[in-house]
DNA sequence: AATTACTTTCATTTATTTTTGAAAGTTCAA
DNA sequence: TTGAACTTTCAAAAATAAATGAAAGTAATT
């Protein structure tokens, strides 16, 4: 396999993963692209690496700065716009933990917590849901606040908590 | 709020929380409704409940089966054929852990694998791409240890690991 | 203040995913 | 072996999501 080939292998296998995750091809292509490029990239280079529309770059490309894992960059007696992708990845999976956090699980446990303290009269239907829910906010709030830990442990974080659990 | 209005806020809920994770709206609302009910319910419930049709009850009840997560139950005398949800969310947690692992981290490791490992020349491009995807190997190969090794713990990992990160 | 070089927006089109429902399949009982 | 009770399949339809591209926007340059 030759490095053109690799690239596109790779560029190709994240964005369908992205498409996996909820993430949409392209953003997850726009990224790894961005991922595996020393140098920033123009909307142009991106557009025409990717075979993808004006419009489609510049959203996608906003939707990933939103994300925090992408960079505009400007250069000296340019007047165009140049990107760069987060390429620690300690630093990635903490912004991504971070986003998913706020976006998708305080959402959830808001909905739950409230819908687990409903009063409600005593037939086992309505008793199980209580339970149930309960149990589910309690549980989703743990995972919740291990993610925070985590992401508090700032440098290295996967490597140290690797080691803690081995133990 | 009352009972019904609160179970129906939960599996609408489930229901949108599952689009964003790649998994479809109607195979988590199955879901949703499975884990608060304490009877076994039978398709055509579950095709009333959430007026959907058949063929989409059969579907999706077949999809959250091959996950690992909703069982088939008989009744005695019996001929249509009842469902239940894994209740135990740790149960349920590894369940998930262990099919997105096989399903997307370990075909993505394979790919990581082969594209790090072209050889290649040495221009600063190429040298930053065996780089780059080298570490995101390495990365993602230590996360997914660490999931496998979460779920041996086997009961209240979550609980556990919760203890051991606080520390 | 007009032109050039770019980026963003958004109505429309295109592609993808999900749902439907009727026909085919299965299983049991008479 | 026929029919009743149920489930699965799958082509077509509907719904949803993503992509296009041209017009509008922005900002630097002449």
């Amino acid at each position: 396999m030759e490095f053109k080939e690799a690239k596109n292998k790779f560029v190709q296998t994240w964005g369908a993963l992205g498409s996996q995750w909820g993430i949409n091809k392209t953003m997850a292509q726009i990224h790894a692209l961005l991922m595996v490029s020393n140098d920033p990239i123009s909307m142009e280079d991106i557009m025409d690496e990717l075979q993808i529309s004006r419009g489609n770059a510049s959203m996608n490309l906003r939707a990933l700065m939103d994300w925090g894992i992408v960079y505009k960059e400007y250069k000296a007696g340019e007047r165009r716009e140049f990107f760069t992708a987060e390429k620690d990845l300690d630093e990635l999976a903490v912004k991504i933990a971070k986003e998913r956090s706020k976006r998708e699980i305080k959402p959830a446990l808001k909905i739950l917590k409230e819908v687990s303290t409903i009063s409600v009269g005593t037939t086992l239907e309505e008793v199980q849901f209580i339970d149930q829910t309960t149990k589910l906010y309690d549980f989703v709030l743990k995972a919740d606040n291990m993610l925070e830990k985590v992401t508090e442990f700032k440098e290295n974080w996967l490597g140290k908590l690797v080691l803690k659990i081995m133990k």
